[in-house]
This record gives structure tokens, C-alpha cells and sequence, in this order.
DNA sequence: CGCATCGTTGAAATCGATCAAAGTCGGTGG
DNA sequence: CCACCGACTTTGATCGATTTCAACGATGCG
């Protein structure tokens, strides 16, 4: 195992504003730049995960923190009866696993191929506690990941299907440009639309048929089945704040 | 105005387990134990809200952070169009108002007369700075509160009319159980039924059709309109937990 | 090329929403 | 003390968005 001294990790860019900061629920999910990214793939033990196969499950002990190099993760919680709530995608440059219970409580499992670094949770937890910057670097992830669980919240209690499968479509073409930024026109799905539609709290079914409704108003259009273009924003923005329709 | 300085407010429970802190998005609601809400008492300064009055709303700016000391808040998201969606409610004790953003995502409203206090948050911002732990400790509190909002995502994406209110009743009922540290039976109902729906995603009429039936299946016994006595909590639990029907 | 998986489309069913009306509660004033 | 008022809650009947069930089509891999 060629884990290195927790000391090293000096790298993270602490002052970054960090608006396309990512975080799971107890989990930091981070996109870091590049150059701290390549300074991480130094440091931690490179994993690789399958397409469908899982991280961890609900209920493993909380050991490593992970950061994700290349690929894409879903994380989800399962009821008893089967019934799976995604809470999250995780993309390149994403940082998870920090924590403060012993489990997780919920599942990570890879969308695609995904190669990602991890580093023990007790030598993180020592880095954490010898560089205090970094804790309020923690605490401010925590709060923005708190506004995109509320609106979260709002999309599953209050959205119609239309307005769900919209709002979502803004957010991952957002979350690219920020990555990128630049304005962007086109966003992958790297997920099934079985995974949107767990996300969504609707069916594969009626993400299919919402699908087609939004390219049928000219919103967007089916590059392929897991790329999507962008053709009217400002109807996508309207559709996705509720005026799709009255 | 009988503001005084932050760094008096050394008497923050720092190791205080923690288990029934509440954090709303981008706040923190904390319940702090007796002693620490009396010292707080002395140092803040005091505000009163009626029933039905906002303490502030989306879009102001956050100048204050604030502890609830008698009463109950709700809050919530609008969309365009009117529809609302309660993200949390605030009991005694809990603290509110952190935020890495300089504008409120929300509005918070009393639910009945309530009494508060508050810091000016360059101030509490400042007493962080001059507090290492304290940091620690806001973060430990965000992350149980990302585990609270992924719990609701699953209620509001995946759950039944039936057992979204079981879940949260049995809410209510563990947050009281934590506070008071004994086995409770019965909790209060400070919210409307619009209050509830809003909470949950349904409307105010199926809140009261879903409290019928787990009347009627014996769950549970409603003292008065706004006071609830569990009379089976398995069975309550069973129901949260998605094995209400098959 | 054929099979398996995933996605789309159609028809019927259902849960919760909406519309409507009656009941309950607390407060107010006669 | 009681009658009335308004707001909230409950209950009933119908409606509709989304789900469920079913079949067909596309895509990709061996």
C-alpha cells in the first residue's frame, strides 16, 4: 500500500471559491483543479471499479475518503421493499467518504469504468486536525451541499415531472461549466434512465416520455441517447422555475 | 441594542454529543443544552416574533445569526407560481443563521409567539475565527444535518402519502425523546396541516386523510387537533419503514 | 447475427390532488 | 353565558398526473 504521510495533502486549494463544490450527504464530494488533482494521484492508492460495481454499502464502516479521477458514481438508498432514492451523481474531481458516523448510510456504485485515490479516514482526519484552515474549508462544502439538498427537497415535493427532468438537465449543464468555465451547450448522461428517474422520484417511464416532451417543445435535443444538446435555455430556465406551463 | 462582543460566548458545549442537533440549509439549528441557552440569554440580544410573522425572507441579506429560546419556527422555499415547499421546522434551542452566502435561500416564519436571540454575524464569524473547535463543531453539525436532508429526499422522492406522515411523526417524536432524554408517547403539533403538507409534499387534505388511518389502524391517538399520543410504535415504525401494506 | 439489456410508446389503473361541503374549534361580543 | 364568526380541519366525490402493465424498438456485445 503506498500510502503517504496525511502532511502531504498541503495542496488543497483552500481559497478556491469552489462554487461547483459537490457534497454527499455526510460526504464531501469536491471538485478540485487539476494541478491539486494531479498532486492527490501522487499521494493516495489508486482503485478501480467496474461499470455497476459498487464502492461500498449502506451500512460498511466509514475507513477511506475517496477522491474520483475519471468516471462517474451514483448514490443511492434503498427502502426495504426495493423502492431506490439517488441522492447524488459523483463526477471527476470529486472528493467523498468524510464523515462523522461510523457507516455509510447509503451505497456508492460506479456508473461507468471509474479509477479513483483514496486515503485512510484516520490519516485524513489527522491532516484535518494539524491544518485548521481546512476544517472551515469543510465546514463551507457542508453549507453549500446544505442549499443543494434543499433544493433538492423543493424538485421532489413541489416539481411536476417536466419541471424535474429540467431543473436537472440546468444542473449537470451547469456543473459543467463551471468545471469547464465557459458557456456550454451539451452535457453526457452517463447514468440509465432508470438512475434519473430514482433521482428524480419519478419512473423510467415517464422520464422517457417527459424526455420527449422537452424535445418535442424544442428545449433540447437527443445527440445520442446519453448526450444531450441544450437548443432554447431560457425555455429550459422557465420550464425548470415552473412556468412551463400554467 | 445590547450587543456584546462574540468572544464571550465561550460556553458553546463544545464535545456535547450532539445527537439531536437539527441544521436547516445553509444554517445551523442547534439545540444547546440549558445552561449554554441561559448564558446566551445574557449575551444576545432578545427579538420576539408573533405567530405568523417572518424573521426573514428570501433574498435578505444575512446579517444575524439567531437562537430560538421559546416557540417554533417554520421554514420554506415558494416557487413562482405559489407552491411551497417547508424545508424544516426550528424548536427551542436551535441555532440558525450560518451561512457561507450572503443572501437567505429562504424564508423563516414563527409558527406561534416565539422569543429569539441574535449576534451580528461579523461577530460570530469573528468569535469562530478566534475558536478553532468551534469550526469542528459546525461542521460535525452540517454533516448530520446532510444525512437529516438525504433522509427527506427519500421520504419526498420514494415514499407513500401514509408513510411520510409515520416518518414524520416518529421525527417529531425522536427529536423529543432527544431533548428530553427519556422515552416519550406523545408530541405536539405546532404547525398547521398546510404546514405538514407542505413538509411532506401532499396537500393539507391527504395530511388529514393519512392521520385517519393511522388512527384507525391504532398507531396513533390525537389527544387534541394539535397533540399526539403513539399507542403502537412498532407499528408506526413499520409503516415509516415502508411495511405499512404489501 | 442473435440475444440481452435498455429505452420508448401505448393503454389501463391508481394514488394523491382538486373541488366541494360539512364539521370543529377558539375567540369575540352581545 | 352563549351565539356567532372566521379560520382551520375533516370528509366526500371526482379528476388527473404519474404509475403500472405490456409490447415494441434500439443498441451494444459476444
Amino acid at each position: 500500500m503506498s500510502y503517504k504521510p496525511a502532511g502531504e495533502l498541503t495542496e488543497l486549494p483552500k481559497g478556491h471559491p469552489c462554487e461547483e463544490c459537490v457534497i454527499r450527504p455526510i460526504t464531501i464530494c469536491r471538485r478540485l483543479d487539476p494541478r491539486t488533482l494531479a498532486n492527490l494521484r501522487a499521494l493516495g492508492s489508486p482503485q478501480h471499479l467496474q461499470a455497476g460495481q459498487p464502492m461500498f454499502h449502506e451500512g460498511d464502516p466509514v475507513k477511506r475518503v475517496f477522491m474520483l479521477a475519471s468516471g462517474s458514481l451514483k448514490i443511492y438508498t434503498l427502502l426495504a421493499d426495493g423502492r431506490r432514492q439517488v441522492t447524488g451523481f459523483m463526477f471527476p474531481g470529486d472528493f467523498l467518504g468524510i464523515s462523522v458516523d461510523d457507516e455509510y448510510a447509503f451505497t456508492a456504485e460506479a456508473l461507468s469504468d471509474s479509477e479513483l485515490w483514496w486515503f485512510s479516514r484516520q490519516a485524513f482526519d489527522a491532516f484535518v486536525e494539524r491544518t485548521p484552515d481546512v476544517e472551515r474549508e469543510l465546514y463551507r462544502l457542508a453549507a453549500h451541499e446544505l442549499a443543494a439538498a434543499q433544493q433538492q427537497m423543493v424538485l421532489l415535493g413541489r416539481k411536476t415531472a417536466a419541471e424535474r427532468l429540467a431543473s436537472f438537465f440546468l444542473m449537470l449543464l451547469e456543473r459543467k461549466e463551471r468545471v469547464s468555465g465557459r458557456a456550454e451547450r451539451r452535457f453526457d448522461l452517463p447514468m440509465s434512465r432508470l438512475d434519473i428517474a430514482d433521482y428524480l422520484g419519478l419512473t423510467k417511464e415517464t422520464v422517457s416520455r417527459m424526455l420527449a416532451l422537452l424535445r418535442d417543445r424544442g428545449l433540447i435535443r437527443l445527440e445520442t441517447q446519453d448526450r444531450v444538446q441544450v437548443t432554447d435555455r431560457p425555455g429550459l430556465e422557465e420550464m425548470a422555475a415552473g412556468f412551463g406551463e400554467v
